[in-house]
DNA sequence: AAAGCGATTTAGATCGATCTAAAAACGACG
DNA sequence: CGTCGTTTTTAGATCGATCTAAATCGCTTT
């Protein structure tokens, strides 16, 4: 009599007793194999329904030495951007039947390192990576040395040469520009510059293009702080001081959404007294709009 | 002469034996275990570096019967709420080792109990799970069945008996009525009511309670429709018709973003002529309120 | 009846770790 | 020097699937 804690999990070499057939041959079943006769196969489905079989794929991908999960490893899970951004892998990953382990860096690049470690160990197929503020070629190098295969998204380290999924940033905000100055506007500022990673830079580089194109006031950027925020001071000096904006372009809707609170302080009516821009397309960002 | 796509991959055999240990110290001192002599743990630890050793969990998983991986099943993974709860997650995990298998049911049964069987085939160790709107006893079961380990958060389905995580939405919505009533409101009205699930019920009974409570005049409530938004006709017709609304009590931050939409098309000021109340404290729902 | 051939089935090795139970090494001691 | 008690090391089984190479079955063909 032996003792038993579970129910001494079912197994595959159990459904292949209760069909009356080899391990082997439960195994073709399991995937569908042409190889199998119908009437085989049928047995062995029953076996299975019977006792509640629940495939292991621990177990598969030991031997198989692929796993079918991904690692995505994000720069900062709480930007609701990357929600979105998530949901979409989950969508194609339900289809194609892999799934994700997901890894926040929260721009940390040793964090990073170090959930990238752990993904490797558990044997993930592939990493998709927004490599976090300060990451340099240090990162790539140790993708290369685990043979860690991988997509960038967004970002981007200068000189990785693999794949890449983005957005063209620096086209997005000179279109932004275009329509303001279509709409008259001639005083924009961009609210939230930072030159920490390529996402950034790729949006100052497009505006300061525009802003030159257009011949347009060239006014000082206005620097990101922390987190969502803005320099506030250097916002409020450039309205105290020369020409006035009348319009901002802003790192993210994030960044714009304050923005308002900025504005309805000063009781600049938005929309008709200023015009603001961001960057991403969150549904909230719809919210403060007039009609 | 064999052929070798990859470098072979470097398994714990292979450290033993240039180490010269058998595989079981390997093991050992993989472990830490204080069963191995120093000189021998540091011949095999220089062994592991001089071969760029990685530890392979999914093997070791195999042996042990469980895995370090959690599943997180979320409702939405688009709602940005459940991003701050998939940060703080990920930071415990950080801390004790573990990882996050994450999926999205997307508001759907069926594809909630798609993904629980993955996970399960996956061997996690337990899940994290948002029901989806429309679970019922059936998930209860489906999880007893696959003798997954599960804790459920913020929403719960009714005589579950397991744990649960939430949060105490029936106060909360009392406190915010008390507050608005210290504020001279008087004409409270909720927007974005539900009863799909029992976040959503304990928010409106709180309301209700409170409502009696204070005496106050008992408005219809204004239903929720779709993603985040509410009905807006029905409000508009309570303002039209008998006593007119001071203040809202919002479902969460994200119907309450959109409602300022509406009470700007109105001409209200938003915290004079109207008092707006949200839930969730999205920092995103700073942004509009006025200084 | 033996041989041949395609269709099925299977025994046994294998993936890379952990675990158990036992062996080996080492000192101390009588 | 043999015995005993630690301390350290190890052989071999094991987890549950897949893969390879070979065996077996059913029929037809000669």
């Amino acid at each position: 009599m032996k003792k038993s804690v579970h129910p001494a999990a079912v197994s595959l070499l159990a459904v292949a007793k209760e069909a009356g057939v080899s391990r082997a041959t439960a195994s073709l079943v399991l995937r569908d194999s042409p190889l199998v006769a119908e009437p085989t196969r049928e047995r062995v489905r029953a076996a299975m329904a019977r006792l509640g079989y629940i495939y292991n794929r621990g177990a598969a991908n030991l031997r198989q030495n692929r796993t079918g999960t991904i690692g995505l490893v994000l720069s900062n899970i709480a930007n609701p951007f990357f929600s979105s951004l998530t949901a979409g892998v989950d969508e194609a990953n339900d289809a194609s039947g892999a799934i994700c382990f997901i890894a926040n860096s929260a721009e940390s690049p040793e964090k990073q390192s170090r959930q990238i470690r752990r993904l490797r160990e558990h044997n993930v197929d592939g990493l998709i990576i927004c490599p976090a503020i300060g990451s340099d070629h240090t990162l790539i190098d140790e993708l290369r040395l685990l043979a860690l295969p991988y997509v960038q998204v967004l970002r981007e380290i200068p000189g990785s040469e693999g794949d890449v999924v983005s957005v063209d940033y620096g086209l997005g905000i000179e279109q932004a520009v275009a329509y303001l100055v279509a709409m008259n506007r001639r005083n924009i500022v961009f609210v939230g510059a930072m030159e920490t990673h390529s996402a950034a830079q790729a949006r100052v580089e497009g505006f300061r293009r525009a802003i030159r194109h257009f011949g347009l006031a060239e006014m000082p950027l206005v620097e990101a702080m922390g987190g969502n925020g803005y320099n506030e001071s250097a916002l409020d000096a450039l309205f105290d001081s020369g020409p006035r904006p009348d319009a901002a372009i802003c790192y993210n809707d994030l960044i714009a959404l304050t923005l308002f609170h900025h504005l309805g302080r000063r009781a600049l009516k938005i929309g008709t007294d200023f015009a603001v821009v961001g960057m991403d397309d969150l549904p909230q960002a719809k919210a403060p709009t007039l009609p």
